[in-house]
DNA sequence: TTGAAAGCGCTAACAT
DNA sequence: ATGTTAGCGCTTTCAA
């Protein structure tokens, strides 16, 4: 029997056999030692971990994946990671993924739902469940998808699937009362692609609460909801002779205050703007924007948390969580001009 | 033979054997059919397919893993999800492994070097290799960890490991003479965590970039690189008198402009600022930022592929990518003011 | 071209 | 309290 000699490079990772054979014990003690250990005894355990200390083992997660059919991992999906607005949610999910000791795998759709079903059917069965974040999925789709892994949206909503959104209805109705209470009599709402689910409760939740109130509203757009975007929208707005406009997000409002600045027009004195999301950089603008902000951090937590439920005891209840929403109200909006 | 009735819930996802079963052949010839189209018939092949397809197959990544040893996934961590700042690398990183087939894990450090350690000893065992973006491990760790696991730094330098830097000798060499050439005859620098990679090659430098033009330095801080710590910053350059400053990073830099658009005091005209990163909104702050730009999603980027090369070849090459800055000319520099 | 069988690292019966 | 054994889903020799 020849010895082999070992390869060069990288040393081979210590397995629980290794561990084993040098602690004079059966591979299952060792098992145990690590996850079961009142069912081995004190000394051995500590011979055990000692060992498995000095060979540098790790259990292997995919080994007990495999085994035990949970890869203690989940995945967020989101449409797009360098979107400051999902950073609150990726952050509360990693924050809540690490507080149960779960592996989260992050995905990037682009914003392209073949991408996103992709991403689904690959993932799968690698992982206990899927956090899908503004997802742009069909139903259907969705529906599949649930089929084989546990899923919670965020910020969308579909038949029979679990859900965390923010409280729209109420945050639009803070938004329209604080632009009456300035005396706006109307206003215009830039409106985002159409296939955004939030996009379309916030203009459902406006022209709502618009009416309520006896206010006047139109819908401008869709606009692409990036910066560049904001030339065109905060151009219609002018021309409209709007006192106010409410943007689709944050990102669009900030454009929409950078054309009008350009444009020599006063905010909030000509016109107020009003944002979603309080994303990052909206307090710094100028003006600071006035925006609804969602509890985004605690949506991502909140999300993971109900996945793990739902992976974890097979309590499939497909409740919405509705998160509430808070009007921060800075420099963007003040009283609507006369005339 | 009682026949089992199914469990109710969710259906068991399908294994290759059922597929096997099904199409009535040998498992291993279902593995073929997805691994390795030639070494099977034609018709045999269409055949597994259409009953995969039919059956909702995938492959499980997790079976896959434990069998070859790879598991397609590289992990990367980094200090704090939320800072925007890491978005590039992040959205470069993910760009990348999508395009190599790839999973990406995204873990946080929390700014913490024993979070970092133990997520790398963690996560070790399940992924081909980890990109550790401005990384706080001490280098023992880090060589310790290297020994396991194929490691990519990004912004961090250490002997042996293979890394991705942004070449800041040159990059604070044009914020210099940009300063220079404006009139400046001296400057702050507003520094950041002492424990920063980054942050004292920045400060290297500048110095020599400096000492190079007879230009006078002066450092202040450490400051905690938040908004929040500009105005303590903002504080001391008017304190020291100075004509213009150079932050830590962006961060840091708009807390300063905020605050010295509270005290009255004008950028540029008293004061120039310059940061580092072009983080996300350092355009549309007031007034937009001069800053030194990272191509961040390049060294996400360029991070990922290296540690793929590394995993898969097992050639060690540890050598250091530099990355070319880009010094961004905004509205918060400008002649050096007089007296 | 295909099938049978062994084994990746680990856990969970079952046996002692 | 500990060892033995089977098997998770897949790939990979080795035979046929």
């Amino acid at each position: 029997m020849a010895q082999v000699t070992p390869p060069p490079g990288r040393p081979r990772r210590s397995t629980i056999n290794d561990v084993a054979r040098e602690a004079g014990v059966a591979a299952s003690t060792v098992s145990r030692a690590f996850t079961n250990p009142d069912r081995v005894n004190q000394v051995t355990r500590a011979h055990v971990l000692e060992v498995a200390e000095r060979l540098g083992y790790a259990p292997s997660p995919t080994a007990r994946a495999l085994e035990s059919g949970r890869s203690d991992t989940v995945a967020l999906l989101v449409p797009d990671i360098t979107n400051p607005y999902f950073s609150g949610t990726i952050k509360g999910a990693e924050r809540a993924a690490a507080a149960a000791g779960v592996t989260l795998v992050l995905g990037d759709t682009q914003e392209h739902p073949p991408t996103e079903e992709k991403l689904v059917r690959r993932l799968g069965p690698a992982v206990d469940g899927f956090v899908l974040a503004a997802s742009r999925m069909p139903d259907e789709a969705l529906r599949r998808a649930a089929e084989l892994n546990p899923v919670v949206l965020v910020n969308r909503a579909s038949p029979g699937l679990a859900c965390v959104v923010a409280d729209f209805d109420t945050g639009t109705r803070q938004i329209v009362d604080h632009l009456a209470s300035f005396g706006h009599t109307s206003f215009v709402f830039a409106g985002g692609p159409p296939e955004s689910w939030s996009g379309s409760r916030r203009w459902v939740g406006l022209q709502a609460a618009a009416h309520e109130r006896g206010m006047d509203v139109q819908r401008h757009g869709p606009y692409v909801p990036m910066l560049s975007s904001g030339a065109a929208a905060a151009d219609a707005v002018l021309g409209a002779g709007a006192t106010a406009v409410v943007c689709h997000n944050d990102m669009l409002a900030i454009g929409v205050l950078r054309r009008l600045g350009e444009r020599g027009v006063a905010v909030p004195g000509d016109v107020s703007v009003v944002g979603f999301d309080d994303m990052f950089g909206s307090d710094f603008c100028t003006p600071p924007l006035t925006t609804l902000a969602e509890r985004t951090e605690d949506a991502g937590a909140r999300a993971v948390d109900t996945l793990l439920l739902q992976a974890r005891q097979r309590s499939a209840e497909p409740g919405a969580l509705v998160l509430p929403t808070q009007l921060r109200v800075r420099g963007s909006t003040g009283p609507a001009r006369v005339g």
